[in-house]
DNA sequence: ATGACCGCTCTAAGCGGA
């Protein structure tokens, strides 16, 4: 089973390449962030056209979140928004169960600067995720949660620490929520001395000075490492026509 | 080189992103 996370940074600017990323890989899930659309400009019926139904939480013209499942898998008792989430307006979290796992797809706030009145929202936040996480553990679910995490867990998902210092992304405090959430993080299990990003900045020709951050992730419950299998990030859909900033991460898990 | 992006939209000499 191929299971996807991607920030698009808005779908509707993104629909070509999405589509081209979907029969490429033909994933059986789908995590997707940053949409940006409008309930009614969610393009179901394009998605439907390539073989896919969605549940979307969609906010408007920042954020919104959604899982798309491949024709013949279903996504079942979706549910909109993180309990305890300091804006629920603002369309960062949905939940469904689709092949025995419960798949969440999330954008967790950027949190601007330090100072700033959103670093503590999205402390905030990673806390309320935690919370989710747990009592869904509690349910004895198996949790595959997926996105954006706007932090960086370790230096080494740095391009440059030290330029980093006293900025969002990479603080102790961002740090300790993001492990505090409990989940095993799929890419650096398989790759534990791999340096490699999911995000890098439009400006600056950064992608291709190999600036960038690791800070899209799959954690999964423990139950699920004995079934990884590969764990990559597509470069390519960083190039070319109109790109995201962000690349996808694909998790590649065995049958159970 | 003290430069360099992109997508939103109250279409901006602006905002937010990371």
């Amino acid at each position: 089973m191929l299971v996807v996370t991607w920030n698009v940074n808005s779908l509707r600017a993104r629909l070509p390449r999405a589509l081209e990323f979907l029969e490429l890989h033909r994933p059986d899930v789908v995590c997707l962030q940053e949409t940006k659309c409008a309930p009614e400009q969610f393009p179901v019926a394009e998605l439907a056209d390539a073989g896919y139904s969605a549940e979307h939480h969609s906010g408007g013209r920042w954020a919104g979140v959604a899982l798309l499942a491949r024709d013949g898998l279903s996504l079942t008792d979706p549910a909109f928004g993180l309990p305890g989430e300091p804006a629920a307006d603002e369309a960062r979290w949905v939940e469904a169960s689709v092949s025995g796992l419960r798949v969440i797809s999330t954008y967790v706030p950027n949190g601007r600067t330090l100072e700033s009145p959103e670093f503590p929202r999205k402390l905030r936040f990673l806390e309320a995720a935690a919370d989710r996480v747990a009592e869904l553990k509690a349910g004895d679910a198996t949790v595959l949660l997926s996105g954006d995490f706007n932090v960086a867990p370790a230096d080494a998902d740095v391009y440059d620490p030290e330029q980093f210092v006293e900025s969002t992304h990479v603080t102790a405090e961002e740090r300790s929520r993001l492990a505090a959430i409990g989940l095993v993080d799929a890419y650096r299990h398989l790759h534990p001395d791999t340096q490699q990003f999911t995000w890098w900045d439009y400006r600056g020709g950064n992608f291709h000075k190999g600036l960038g951050l690791r800070i899209d992730l799959a954690l999964i419950s423990e139950s699920l490492v004995p079934r990884l299998a590969h764990v990559g990030i597509d470069r390519n859909f960083r190039k070319g026509q109109k790109p995201s900033d962000h690349a996808p991460l694909l998790i590649e898990l065995r049958a159970e």
